[in-house]
DNA sequence: TACCAAATGTCAACTTTTTGTCTAATTTTT
DNA sequence: AAAAATTAGACAAAAAGTTGACATTTGGTA
């Protein structure tokens, strides 16, 4: 296997809900793992640490006393942890859920947060379920699902998540907006959007997040999905008589040469008439591209809803 | 089976629901156990230990006097709690096979593919659900979603089809695929499958209707998506005893370099134990990649779920 | 019926062990 | 200089152990 002693006790401490003081004195009292140091003595733990310290604490809140597992093998203490878990782990950190507020969001951000650090896709499911009868539609995809995804984002990019764990929850929150989506139905003479990413734009959570958002304004949605070349979404935007193109925008980094070239293409190809809307967190920083392309940018779902209500005055329902 | 014994009393006592008194009262005026001591005078219990109290107690409900059958072998009581537990537990058998209505699933992938032409999400949402009816789960993904997919990815690259058209199916088959894929629950002993596609590899249907296939078969499947590296794959194959790991391969194209390098790291990283299955049409081409890495190729759903079936005959719980 | 004794689960009191957190003094990182 | 890590030791709450008492129930018997 591979030694890449690499982590930190911060990143150990976070990706395993363990406090730093506990993690060390597991380490003292039990050897319960065997970081590297490095040449100033700060510990550096490997992917592998982690897991075992995560499995480690998934055991002791079954019920095992550390002292008695902190030697058992990986396999010994997944078997206990199958064995001894009730049935879904996150449930066992829910039942504080009765006391909590239910209103408010941050708490189903939290108890998501935790489903996808134990890689519980069906806890996470229950979660986005649970808010959306709690928090209502609008509440949810607003502020708990952006701010959700948002939030994995950030502590992916940390560090602080594997890929995995982004795959996995991108992959449950996807279908769980997909099966909202499918629900949707709009009038017959209902304003026509056309939702997509730009390519190279592959996170299209935020794309779903707008075409239900447009959706529940009223307006027919047309979604196409992430990484779409301006021409295709050009085609598609024209063919249907489309009031606005709106594009979500993820993590550009590297490359925001694409962007503004696939911006100002489909600006030609759609003519002067049509409405670019712009939304995501990071599309803030390409206002100069985005000008260019007269596309407009859309801060949240809220200001996109708002938005489109405006657009949606002259052809009323 | 194992006579481990290392189960705290916190445990012992939820498990069986008897109290820690009554659990070291039977001990010292009944013997009914004989736990293990840590040097520290803890008592530490078996799991046949925790099953036998649990039939104690459930003997002692149905109205049996502890102090009589408390040396009573795991067989008698057994056999008391059979005699005296009025409970029928109606074993609810697998639906008769009915033979299903000889609908062509060819009907309905040309209906769906017309569906795409003409940009109709709704209506190819729709023949998905009819041909759900129609033809049963496990006819609808081997026989009507898998080749419909196909024939769009081949239309698609003969330029028959607009991106814009095949994005738009993908996702209405991805969502639809998602909503069934989390009605899915599995039984808690239930091997586990990790279900994915490597790096380089965007097109999920086939992950997805491989991860359904596996949990129709009673895996317990853990599905992450597409384009993950091959560390983030054997690290939660690892982390979760995965038995399998199977991986979705379509259109490799340029870049067969670096499927077999994915490949590779990811056999070293999990071992020579662990069984690594390839699927995807296009698979058939890299045999030689595969055979290098101990990879065995699945050439179709019908032959995943026969292998799945003769893989999951051995490791009983 | 009234009474006694065995059976049984629970409690209290007190000791020991386990285990996570905290403080204090340094050292390293930022 | 502020923030984060490290070590060592102290500390307190929780869990577990032992012993003996206690309240009920059960069944037989005077």
């Amino acid at each position: 296997m591979n030694d890449d002693k690499i982590h930190p006790m911060r990143i150990v401490a976070r990706r395993t809900g363990l406090s730093s003081h506990a993690i060390r004195v597991w380490e003292r009292r039990y050897q319960a793992v065997e970081p590297a140091r490095t040449d100033t003595n700060r510990r550096l733990y490997s992917e592998a640490d982690i897991e075992r310290l995560a499995q480690l604490h998934q055991a002791t809140r079954a019920g095992h006393s550390i002292s008695q597992i902190a030697r058992f093998s990986r396999e010994e203490l997944a078997a206990l942890i199958a064995r001894d878990t009730p049935t879904a782990p996150a449930v066992s950190t829910a039942p504080p859920a009765t006391a909590a507020p239910p209103e408010d969001p941050a708490a189903y951000i939290e108890r998501a947060l935790s489903a996808v650090r134990q890689m519980d896709a069906k806890g996470l499911e229950a979660e986005l379920f649970r808010a959306e009868i709690d928090l209502g539609r609008n509440k949810l995809l607003a502020q708990m699902i952006a701010p959700l995804m948002q939030q994995i984002g950030s502590l992916w990019s940390d560090g602080d998540l594997r890929i995995a764990d982004e795959h996995m929850a991108t992959t449950v929150v996807r279908s769980f907006l997909g099966a909202l989506h499918s629900s949707a139905a709009a009038a017959p003479g209902a304003p026509v959007a056309v939702v997509t990413t730009p390519v190279g734009q592959w996170h299209e959570i935020g794309a779903l997040l707008a075409s239900l958002t447009a959706s529940a304004a009223g307006w027919r949605v047309i979604y196409l999905g992430p990484n779409l070349p301006a021409e295709e979404i050009a085609s598609v935007a024209l063919q249907h008589q489309a009031q606005i193109v709106a594009l979500s925008i993820v993590y550009c980094g590297d490359d925001a040469h694409q962007l503004s070239a696939e911006l100002n293409k489909l600006r030609r190809a759609l003519g002067d008439q049509m409405a670019i809307f712009v939304g995501g967190q990071t599309a803030r920083q390409y206002a100069s591209i985005m000008e260019r392309a007269a596309a407009e940018h859309i801060p949240s779902l809220e200001a996109l809803s708002t938005r489109l209500a405006t657009l949606n005055a002259t052809p009323a329902t």
